[in-house]
DNA sequence: GCCAACGTTGGC
DNA sequence: GCCAACGTTGGC
């Protein structure tokens, strides 16, 4: 069991779109990316993730599950670029900020902070624990 | 809207 | 295989 972070312009692709999808999921598609590919080539089914909305919010606000195995993306011919697909699991109580995040001594190393232009990064179980708690989350 | 950081492309 | 140029992302 891994933990993830996906990260979507709320413009774009938003937890509401997500959520709306319900169990069936939706492709985690677009990405043009050989790190963020990777990453989701090594997800496997039920694996949780953070669904963070980038731009304006810079939060986490929801959890989300892998419930497909990776696959090829259907928005180009290209073979290169794969993806899985994710559901909606819950919404967080408290939306955890960037900013947040970036004040915790503990969660300094984290992807998020580090690399921010990743868009599908590794969560490490101790980063999970702390954001879960933040955002009000039991897992 | 700007700009820094980073990834990708292509010429050599 | 290096590196400059360019494009994109995302925070501010």
């Amino acid at each position: 069991m891994a933990y993830w972070l996906f990260k979507s312009e709320p413009n774009a692709w938003s937890w509401d779109d997500q959520v709306a999808k319900g169990d069936v999921g939706e492709e985690w598609n677009g990405v043009r990316n050989y790190q963020a590919r990777n990453n989701m080539r090594l997800m496997e089914i039920g694996d949780l993730g953070f669904f963070y909305h980038s731009l304006k919010e810079k939060a986490v606000v929801g959890i989300v599950e892998v419930c497909a195995l990776a696959h090829p993306d259907s928005t180009t011919d290209d073979p290169r670029w794969e993806c899985v697909d994710i559901r909606a699991v819950r919404p967080v109580v408290k939306p955890v900020t960037l900013a947040l995040c970036k004040a915790d001594p503990r969660l300094e190393n984290m992807a998020l902070v580090k690399n921010t232009r990743l868009s599908v990064q590794p969560v490490t179980e101790a980063e999970w624990t702390i954001i879960c708690e933040m955002a009000g989350v039991p897992f």
